[in-house]
DNA sequence: GTCGACATGTAACCAGTTACATGATTAA
DNA sequence: TTAATCATGTAACTGGTTACATGTCGAC
């Protein structure tokens, strides 16, 4: 995804680290749990160690600023807000036209492929594993579907949070359709190889 | 994915390549493009200098032997097979019950949920763009159904080929929404900010 | 008295990338 | 003669990770 920066242009996390921020004033700390909230889903939720750093580069770059907040009985924050010319980086890149292929990841799909080996029932514990975490997925987004659906504000967000609702029921569907199929398949042939 | 190397363990792109290779006598060229065909699609589609790094650590390992093959007219190359050392290894590995949840990027979506100031109809273009790329793999997947629909011996490469098309389906569903959505919008209230 | 939330950061590491080198053969 | 395919690899780099340090506060 965007390997080959193009031209003294920036990762895409630094990016995603100056939407965030562009939205509202927040400390790295809060940046962290936003973005696991938000873009966590659907592109990426870097280490805390990682957002301090894209924080430092954003600042040298003069497209965030740092305000330093002293805190009693707390420790002190730094709160990092978008500048003229941070918004106007983010708008270039915006407006970007291309867009590089989704990537996905699914160690769950790798073991399947190479499962000819594999006890059927492994690959089922796996597979319902893989549907425990679909269905906390869905959770989680059916919350945060009650907390903005409906809200003109949030109407980018509701439409990336819809893309995941509908893959997630994809997913499900598939996951319960492959168990089936395991368990047939392994009823009808028992410890044949 | 994987991230902690439990315990002495190999990184899960080295078992990628020991499973490609534990199905056939291949060469690290063979294993870009075989990869690029087939796990790619779900989990992953390493560069040529590390298919070639990590078919020499797993050499080094005992899990792959090395065969040197002779060419004519060609440059000579190197074949590679798996070893009962490494049968086991792999076993090991796939059995381990554990999966690591799924990782999904994607470059649209975050350009879509940081859309508030984009024009709409670069959202729309890149939207379509995005089409496209679905549209692509939706071919490329049908064709390989075409190939091993209903063979036993590609049994388990098909149920992950159809965690593709299932994905596919509901993918272009939500994207032909949301360009719908995003027309009807900047339809009724035009340049209003 | 210990754990978790708050808050920021350093250091060491590695997985994976790009760019490039090499060099033969074949097709346009 | 230019480019693509075959075939393997080196070198330099970086994005991102884990593990750890530091210190306060409030809850149990």
């Amino acid at each position: 995804m965007a390997k080959k920066t193009p031209d003294g242009e920036l990762p895409t996390t630094a990016y995603a680290v100056l939407g965030l921020v562009s939205s509202c004033e927040t400390s790295g700390y809060d940046l962290k749990r936003l973005a696991d909230q938000s873009i966590g889903y659907f592109f990426w939720s870097p280490a805390s160690s990682q957002i301090y750093a894209e924080l430092r580069r954003l600042t040298a770059l003069g497209y965030v600023r740092e305000r330093e907040v002293e805190q009693e009985r707390r420790p002190d924050k730094r709160l990092y807000s978008i500048t003229v010319d941070g918004e106007r980086a983010l708008r270039r890149w915006l407006e970007r036209p291309e867009v590089a292929p989704d990537v996905h990841k699914s160690l769950l799909l790798l073991k399947l492929f190479f499962g000819k080996a594999t006890p059927p029932s492994t690959l089922i514990a796996q597979l319902e594993e893989g549907r425990r975490q679909i269905l906390k997925n869905l959770a989680d987004f059916e919350e945060i579907e009650r907390r903005i659906a409906d809200s003109e504000e949030h109407f980018f967000a509701y439409m990336t949070l819809k893309s995941g609702i509908v893959h997630t029921h994809a997913a499900l569907r598939w996951v319960d359709d492959t168990i089936e199929e395991l368990k047939d398949r392994s009823s009808m042939e028992p410890q044949t190889e």
